[in-house]
DNA sequence: TATTGTTATACTCTATAACTATA
DNA sequence: TATAGTTATAGAGTATAACAATA
């Protein structure tokens, strides 16, 4: 029979110490995106914090080069931020000569947002520690689970399909 | 030959009010895992806020049922929040009478934390709310494309695998 | 001296309302 | 009046240091 230690319901201690347990709500999908998301995204955060930069931070430099002159209310839109938010973003990026604000000459409250040459070739770079980064944090992962997996996520948020 | 509308390099205006925006980015894994688990967290929090519970606070009830008589401590490392965090949750828990904290004979530090019956019927509810609130965020998946990421999401969080 | 839980604190992220300047 | 951007502010979530009680 098991041996009884104490007066708990439980007879053995828990070893939580080994960073992940599993419980019964891993079958949820939310709470396994929620538990695989915050491991690669921690990763990330670890990776960028070389060049002082939060993830959304590469992101807003790789929108602005796929968007070049967009408005800053377009960027918002684009990384589900608020357009407050947006400002501060905005700010530091400009503080750092990544990116700049160009007055539009139609509509003269609005501007259009550029990288400066220093943020593309830092987004260059980015983009391959990004791309290492994300092999990294799901290296259990084969290639073309790695794409399956991708594929699943895109159905699940990408409108249309 | 395209239009040109203005002075911007993009010649048409974007139109961001789709609700998501598709990016190059999408082929990074951590992008896609953050905009899939942005999209089924917001719509679990909008399912939990009937009960006016916050996903960690199911996530804990549930916890809490797996290991009943567990140390604050254990429970802090299962769901991967600080003590301090741990002790403001399980006071929200206590108060509304879901949970209680039991001295422990053997070692009067530290409390073994229980369901009261109120909590485990509470959760028996919400563990059903989840699982259709799973369901309805990836609507977009078949039963059997939900299992596979499932289990393509554990591979890149659990250990061992 | 080390450990459990707690308090206090601070820093980030997020969301809202109110303001400005243009339209 | 409506819109683009901004400011101010407040609420979560998260992390750390310091403290009390117990071991």
């Amino acid at each position: 029979m098991p041996k009884k230690s104490n007066n708990l319901a439980i007879d053995e201690p828990l070893d939580t110490s080994t960073g992940c347990m599993p419980t019964k709500l891993d079958a949820l999908v939310g709470y396994a995106l929620r538990r695989a998301q915050l491991k690669v995204f921690q990763h990330l955060v670890s990776n960028l914090n070389k060049f002082d930069l939060r993830p959304a931070q590469f992101t807003a430099l790789a929108i602005i080069e796929q968007y070049p002159g967009l408005m800053q209310a377009d960027l918002a839109n684009i990384l589900a931020i608020e357009p407050p938010q947006a400002v501060v973003l905005l700010n530091k990026l400009e503080a750092r000569s990544l990116a700049v604000r160009v007055r539009c000459k139609p509509d003269r409250r609005s501007y259009g947002i550029f990288l400066s040459k220093a943020g593309e070739n830092l987004l260059k770079e980015l983009k391959e520690v990004a791309r290492l980064s994300d092999e990294e944090s799901t290296a259990a992962l084969t290639a073309e689970e790695r794409d399956q997996l991708v594929a699943l996520l895109h159905k699940v948020y990408l409108p249309e399909a």
